[in-house]
DNA sequence: TCTTCTGTTGAAAAAGATTTCAAAAAAATC
DNA sequence: GATTTTTTTGAAATCTTTTTCAACAGAAGA
């Protein structure tokens, strides 16, 4: 018998019906009194408030969810979490996902795109009413639109293979190819790009805005060179520099890339800028102390975070799966500090 | 009717009667193929896999743990996420928890009080199975074990404010104390402190380090000086430079401080170490970049999120509450750079 | 052939909330 | 006071899955 399991010495956290039974009405005068949908007696409501409070009875939001209701919750798939740019991604997303109400339950791809579907796939299974996703490196992202039924999605940062899925990115290309103009215009002429691996769309992206600045200037093609490592950053940094016609400047790919190299032009004891000026792209908080302070590129990463997930409750409030993805590219900005030759001493803001 | 509903023309995600009836067998048949509970034969097998391929049916894992299953998951809460350290902390509590095959819930308190009792009680109606936090400044949070029932709870970087809760964290005030004893190896008589805030656990923990150090070397006890912007950290270094007896060092209580602190040094023009020597909490990776490279006291951050996510998998596992909460210290490092005085070319570490 | 046994299968109940619908109570009308 | 209307309340069905228990089929043994 139901009483009897329930008088039974197991804990049991209190549910609506013992709630009823305690304030002696029926479950629907519970459900009336903590959802507000009809009128109850003011009697009545506080015999049951009363009841709530002595249980210390909070609703099962899952059964809530379970019966049909809005789970409340969007889901996060980031690559990392231990990189500044993701983090800062990750809490604008769960800042506007509060806003709207909303929790979310985060987690890490690890870049492999095995773990991003299986992720994928069990926040579904947890009834998510969306995802906002960073996709591991475009090429291998294996999200399909069709693979999350109705339940809406947003990529950022970099696109997903599958077009039709909604994406806001960054002008990682016009940025770059602005940045390495202003190294041009410092006169420069031999310049190197230095990143982890174009296999990332941002930092593919990023290398053809750099290689396109170079072009349209008539100068040397150059090539990417990989640093995936403080160790081959170094040795590609050292070879570079032992070349009879060394770079005289460097555009690095993303952070990591940018902490790679300041260690290895420590390590080497070059001057920056008077030996090799630099500039990186993405901007962080402790740039401006760098021996010299780091020109950048500025990614807007808060805005970026902000604005898919805005589309995503756009999406999730209009109840459409649209056939083909909207595409939304945000402007980045140019930060000169000194490590590119200029002299300000406080850093100029372009754009 | 069922079926009448069934066939609307409105999205349904599949379930597991409709497998069932594709299948021409019971729920319960389908169930068993899903979870391997029974025999079941090889023909009717193939006949369900078969209807939950054509209906891309994936269970609904709330209805799952609705039923009664654990739900496999956790919640996190952080104060924020930009911050790396606290970004750090949650890549180690995201990690420990797939490693156990759990998702986690993260939200942020934004160090109010209110918001963290709010976000713990909606974790707790959506089932998860423990919570890890680091509670907003000690005095303020009203975390209580009481309110999460059975529910594990691990409160890991700042204690809670009720010693029943599990905790763990980092040696700050001998940490702390060692730093200040080294500054006091080189010669320094008058070494200031500058912090956040004094209402921080962490960063109060780390005062009291060094205001102990100096009463052991019979100095000047000196106070706290608040840092809690640019502008104010300006102002108060001004200040104490303009002094007719200025510091000749510095301790920073936190990543942050010391940004505001190497902010404000670069603005005032004045060098380190010869002008003031500067030491920080808390190490960052580009720690090793700024000018001069930074002398800081490294916490284990990576280890104490595993340790306090493992102690929190321990009490899921065990099913117990203990009466009194454990408190687990986990010791820290120094890492000699060059901002110190020390003349190291590359990082010392000690301990 | 009839019983017994094993191995598969399905029907019904359960989990905790909400929705629907009807009943009961109260108020209003004549 | 009887009837209608409105307000307040509760019982039963429902959401999807798992657990329990019973039924059924086929095989083995008498």
């Amino acid at each position: 018998m139901k009483s009897r399991d329930r008088s039974a010495n197991v804990y049991r956290k209190p549910t609506m019906s013992d709630v009823a039974r305690l304030a002696e009405v029926g479950v629907m005068t519970v459900s009336r009194v903590l959802n507000g949908t009809a009128k109850v007696t003011d009697a009545t409501r506080a015999r049951v408030e009363r009841a709530i409070e002595q249980l210390n009875y909070s609703p099962n939001e899952l059964a809530r969810v379970f019966r049909g209701q809005r789970s409340h919750s969007i889901g996060l798939i980031l690559p990392y979490l231990y990189d500044t740019f993701f983090a800062t991604c990750a809490h604008a997303v769960i800042t506007v996902a509060r806003e709207h109400g909303y929790s979310v339950i985060l987690t890490t791809s690890n870049e492999d795109p095995e773990t991003e579907v299986a992720e994928a796939r069990s926040m579904l299974q947890r009834c998510v009413e969306g995802v906002v996703v960073i996709p591991t490196y475009a090429r291998s992202s294996r999200l399909a639109r069709t693979s999350f039924g109705r339940t809406p999605v947003v990529a950022f940062d970099r696109p997903s293979s599958d077009a039709s899925i909604d994406t806001v990115l960054v002008q990682n290309t016009a940025g770059a190819r602005r940045m390495v103009e202003h190294l041009i215009e410092h006169g420069h002429k031999r310049i190197a790009f230095m990143g982890i691996s174009r296999s990332l769309f941002t930092i593919n992206a990023r290398f053809l805005g750099y290689r396109r600045a170079l072009q349209d200037a008539g100068l040397d093609e150059n090539s990417f060179f990989g640093c995936d490592s403080d160790t081959s950053t170094r040795e590609a940094l050292d070879a570079m520099m032992r070349n009879g016609n060394p770079p005289t400047a460097i555009l690095t790919s993303s952070t990591l890339a940018t902490r790679y190299v300041l260690g290895s032009i420590a390590h080497l004891g070059l001057h920056v800028p008077a030996d090799l000026a630099l500039a990186g792209f993405d901007d962080f908080e402790l740039a401006e102390f760098t021996a010299p302070p780091l020109t950048v590129v500025r990614q807007p990463v808060q805005e970026m975070g902000r604005v898919a997930t805005n589309l995503l409750f756009d999406r999730i409030a209009r109840g459409e799966t649209p056939q083909s993805g909207s595409r939304i590219v945000l402007p980045v900005e140019i930060v000169l500090r000194r490590s590119c030759g200029c002299k300000h001493r406080t850093p100029v803001v372009m754009q």
